[in-house]
DNA sequence: CATGAATGAGAGTTCATTCAT
DNA sequence: GATGAATGAACTCTCATTCAT
């Protein structure tokens, strides 16, 4: 494949991701996806199979991207508190901009897959960042900053915390002020002062 | 609508509540339900105009079915712990057997929905269940059984960290251990020797 | 069939006039009418056995009524041209009261027979109808109101203008100026004086 | 769509238009039109929509390919009268050759349409002839031709007339002996000699 | 590589008609 | 007579997928 089709996949990936993002996943089809890139119905079947394939691609895509994102903002004199902070008012950010990510998709293509599959790519993410977080916590144990018997359960907590607020945000509703109370509630918990 | 036709509408509801079970709300389709209840495909028609009035009518079903469980295995003499740490085991129970629950299907659903709408039956149900366990977590701090700082906060921090496991159950996978690991961490915070 | 049967018969007759006047003659189906006459679906049957039949025994209560309507109306000292202007009023009326006769539902019904067939009610009417002009045109010629070559072809000439008005007012659209103009021409066409 | 798409639609306008002589408007089904085509179920949606879309070119075409057939018969010399006579002639074939004309269809396609409509090409058409055979009455007139009092009535007159058989055509039947008749009296009351 | 016309399977929906009660 | 549940045929419309150009 040479450097053009690169770039026209990468065309069809970014513009496919507005879809998902627009409808989710399940009800997109190769049609939806072909009208959006002003492309041929053949064209995308010489890049893509399907929309699972499609929406894999674009995850792959999403996240490599996220790890940059995230990894400039960090100041390098930033305590952990500072940290975890950050962490968590990007958390609120994609919360609440229920328009621009891919949470609904997601979750849509979760459904239709074993989560016991080795290559759960959701799966891994859960548990680097958990990972993560429970770093960051024993980091801020140690600096006096945070209070907390058992660093990973607590990781673990505020992980389904989040993923509780994310999966509600599409499903009940949630305000600004329900998500502000549950970081508050995380950081008093670990003992944090506000 | 005779009394024939009541049963049949119920034996409809029921069939078609495995199949939700089994499918999730969006890939059933009118025919799916048709050939599960093995009538005429016109036959579901005289019932419901489409897959979403049914399961409406499913989840209404089940909800009036889960009070009565519900209420049934409270004992006279049950303290606030006690009665908080059977609802979290009834919530085990609904969380590891995927199999014979309908949260998928309901996920689905009200992905298509505006969560705003006044009739949200899912946030109304969300929001009684968390006030009746602010009700239980309150009596326990008067009992002296649970300590805590702000009852109806520590109420939604379970209800999110419940909401977490429940749609991590059909995306990551869960297992025993990790909601018994949460199950623990909540009843700790709330300063319940386990 | 008892007298009771005779009545339900009539109510139904009745009743799908209105289903016929309000939506034509080949979109109504047994279900509208059996809707309308709020009666069972089987019982519809009992009486007829399709729109088809429904419609002639409709068109035929209708001639019966017609006439007793129409011969009320005519006082014993008319002239001819006092006749044919009350008829050429009624057919105005009817030319512009859309809303209340079966002109549509029957011109539908023809369109769907052999003219030709000896059974063609509609052709009987306007032969009827033309002769009844014919002769009332040969009088008003004796009586020296009228003036006309021959006029068996001046009723028919008559005949096919109400019958262009007619359809025109079911396609085109036509007003009551329209009307009025023709009604003229054909009474001016005649040597009267308006 | 390219140039052969263009053919491909031109193919199945023509023949939709015999499947429309054939059966009429209401009664057409897309179906039926696929199958008259000889193309798949989803390739006749490529092109049209529905019926309607399809019966509104199929009118259109007509109306374009009338319009040529029309002017070319006219001769250079041909005196009002001669106009008429051939308009009327056209018109008598029209009306006898039942078998193959859209009138029928034309009709069904406005009873569903409300009249009033601005975009009634019916009614455009109707206008459109009527002031042509009004032009030509008064030139006959000016040339000493024709004899009339108010060219505009009679022209309405003839077209209602007109009118008139077209929809009897359909309904109760015309023979040629009618259609000529009905010639002969316009052309008598014009004061021509035949 | 790229196009887009074409196919056909399949979902939704409506009704005429029957038949057990 | 009367009911209305039930059936199944028929129609509309949409897409995934292919293939000649």
């Amino acid at each position: 494949m040479g450097e053009k089709s690169v770039q026209k996949k990468r065309y069809i990936l970014e513009t496919a991701r507005k879809v998902f993002v627009e409808k989710g996943f399940q009800k997109v089809t190769m049609k939806d996806i072909v009208e959006a890139c002003d492309i041929s119905r053949g064209g995308l079947y010489l890049y893509f199979d399907n929309t699972n394939q499609i929406f894999l691609e674009v995850m792959k895509m999403e996240s490599e991207e996220a790890d940059d994102v995230f990894s400039d903002r960090i100041k390098e004199d930033a305590t952990a508190a500072d940290i975890l902070i950050l962490f968590l008012q990007e958390q609120k950010k994609e919360l609440l901009g229920k328009k621009d990510n891919l949470n609904r998709a997601t979750y849509e293509f979760y459904f239709e897959t074993q989560p016991e599959r080795k290559d759960n790519v959701l799966k891994k993410q859960f548990e680097s960042v958990a990972r993560v977080i429970e770093k960051l916590i024993e980091i801020g144990v140690e600096n006096g900053e945070f209070y907390c018997e058992d660093c990973k359960e607590a990781a673990r907590n505020i992980m389904y915390v989040l993923e509780g607020l994310k999966i509600s945000a599409h499903t009940i509703g949630i305000t600004v002020d329900t998500v502000d109370r549950e970081i508050l509630y995380i950081l008093k918990s670990l003992g944090v002062e506000v």
